[in-house]
DNA sequence: TAATATCCTACAAAATTAGTAGGGATTTAT
DNA sequence: ATAAATCCCTACTAATTTTGTAGGATATTA
């Protein structure tokens, strides 16, 4: 499941992504128009930032813009920032590998599952973008 | 990701898959050949018994069985018992289903695409099974 | 220089996950 | 009947992750 911070993540992109080319959106006005705690909300969007997602702007004026449009900003990138893993075991991880101890990768039976269920699941996420969650 | 408690129940069921037919299975011979902490082991037993997945014999020869043939276990079975939900969002899930607070189902675009991504996943791990996980 | 806004570091509370302890209940063998 | 073997139940503890909060530093604009 995605936490909690994933979801608020999504919201404020959801919010950025309809004000996409109308200038900066503050913080605290993503924070009351979708109800997210305004200093955890400070915490993901400079994550979402340092990850090249967002463009910032300080002073009076400023705030957040998407770096990109929409249609450009897939869901699985933002999953993979916020949330971690999309895969259900380290070992079959893209981006987020780590070897398991006791298993031999080449014959493990549960490594396969995992691979062809990860795929069917990046499928959609990587296809899938901000635009198409605003788009009514 | 599965929860570690998750990846011991797949490794102890494979054991008592690649054992099916052959009788019951003691709590201390699989925590030691999959190396998995004993007392451990015995709650994740016992939680795949009550759920009906395993069937268990008290006292000297007893031990645990698989209730039906490894073929008839899928993988989203056995997630759900142990893991959880298989939806990115409790408002997606088929099993552990809640509504969101703030979102109007109909309409909402994060929702749409949680569940073409649920689709997707579930397609995969309600088709392989057991069977799959041990067959080299 | 004052106001506005993001940014940084650190902490704290709550929830979840992982694992342990100790003994009770049931079955089998002697 | 009794002892041994084995699962089962309740409860606790420890570690980790998630969900925030606090307070101020830094940059920009007017």
């Amino acid at each position: 499941m995605l936490s909690k911070k994933t979801q608020y993540a999504f919201r404020a992109l959801a919010h950025l992504a309809l004000e996409y080319g109308k200038g900066p959106v503050k913080i605290s006005s993503i924070s009351i128009e979708q109800r997210i705690p305004l200093k955890f909300l400070e915490n993901i969007l400079v994550e979402l930032k340092n990850a090249g997602m967002l463009e910032s702007k300080k002073g009076k004026g400023g705030g957040y813009v998407l770096k990109t449009s929409p249609k450009k900003i897939d869901l699985a990138t933002v999953i993979r920032i916020i949330n971690g893993p999309i895969a259900l075991l380290p070992c079959v991880s893209l981006n987020f590998y780590e070897k398991c101890k006791d298993c031999d990768e080449r014959t493990c039976g549960m490594r396969k599952m995992m691979l062809i269920a990860r795929d069917a699941t990046l499928k959609v996420l990587e296809k899938k973008t901000l635009e198409d969650i605003i788009k009514e």
